[in-house]
DNA sequence: CGGCGTTTTGAGAGAGCTCAACATCGGTGG
DNA sequence: CCACCGATGTTGAGCTCTCTCAAAACGCCG
């Protein structure tokens, strides 16, 4: 079950932002958490010296400003890095739908923390130092139900990004791996070949 | 506010594991989620070849398992990792003490909604290859009221994991950069010296 | 005092990054 | 239909930065 009920989704406002346009300031009324429809939003705190450091990119698909639910502000600035459409779920139709049904609450909970499990896994995956045991992790926690295969969803470049590697080094760390047997390619599939089982029966 | 009201502290359950003992399994019913005393926690996924996944090591103040209060079972092994007392919040004691109380559950819902943000930053600290610019960043965001200066909490070796950084490289860009006068050190502070001002008036 | 963990500096090697060139594929428009 | 374009995918070669291994100073505590 998705917290966004119907009336959630009914509750939500589009906007369009251009490249370089700011959605909210450190300090402003918060009016809700928002979920990327297209393009990229850029979470960033301005130093007093006027330098920036980037706190999250938000794509399409993310929300962000979840914690805004429970803050009368924004604590950081959100600036589109390129053109994008957000939706803004306001605080009190989401507080509302919250109270009004318990379920929908526990589903938005869920969520996040769902949510923080599987940041605490990549940050996890990034201190593997060596690329083919990053992508061993990768594959190993993204296998489907049968075990041994991975369908690849994004393109490789974008999992690379994931992965903290440059798509070279991905590509490169792939094709050893293929041609050690460790996995097969085929498509937008990858499959494990069971190559550190231990010993077999004789 | 924190979430661990006196009702929920009381209905704590303590459990000491020694080293490599097993807390719960992926699949064995879900009985609440756990915060760390002291020792480490080690949450992994085996796959069927039997190499092990680690998802995230818990060690002291850390919670874990928060997804087990709205799932009837784990989703992955727990194993200490060194000799460990952990703390069992019951699910049931604590879904009474949100359904109570709903500033409970919000605070709960808050404390979920910050980790997600600390951890996305902490992930997208990951993504700056430069050491220096990953101290940057990292110093940035850190900054007391003043804006200038970092208390370090911790020990640097412990800072160096939180980047991703051997401590040897931490050590090394931190004496680099206080010798070309963009930080001071003294005890335990950090103080950033306003290296990149935008050019001051002639 | 002696042991342990943190902090510090040195030297060398290796893994991944960078830059570069090219293949491939899907879409677009003449 | 074909030429063109942009994005993804792929491979090559060199270089840089961080890791690794090593050693020593320092501070803290029993």
């Amino acid at each position: 079950m998705s917290w966004i009920t119907p009336a959630i989704q009914a509750a939500g406002i589009e906007r369009t932002l251009d490249a370089g346009q700011t959605l909210f300031r450190l300090g402003s009324r918060a009016t809700g958490l928002y979920e990327v429809v297209s393009g990229k939003i850029r979470l960033v705190r301005v130093s007093s010296a006027g330098s920036e450091a980037v706190l999250f990119v938000a794509s399409a698909g993310h929300t962000f400003a979840e914690a805004s639910l429970y803050s009368a502000t924004y604590q950081c600035d959100a600036i589109a890095s390129t053109k994008a459409t957000v939706r803004l779920y306001p605080k009190a139709a989401v507080l509302a739908e919250f109270q009004r049904s318990p379920k929908v609450a526990q589903a938005f909970m869920a969520m996040l923390a769902q949510q923080v499990m599987s940041l605490r896994t990549g940050l996890q995956r990034r201190n593997i130092r060596s690329a083919r045991d990053r992508v061993r992790h990768y594959l190993a926690l993204n296998v489907g139900p049968d075990g041994r295969t991975v369908a690849l969803a994004t393109t490789l470049k974008d999992v690379a990004r994931d992965l903290g590697l440059t798509h070279e080094a991905l590509y490169r760390t792939l094709s050893e791996m293929a041609s050690d047997g460790e996995i097969k390619r085929s498509d937008g599939k990858i499959t494990i070949r069971a190559a550190n089982r231990l010993s077999p029966l004789p």
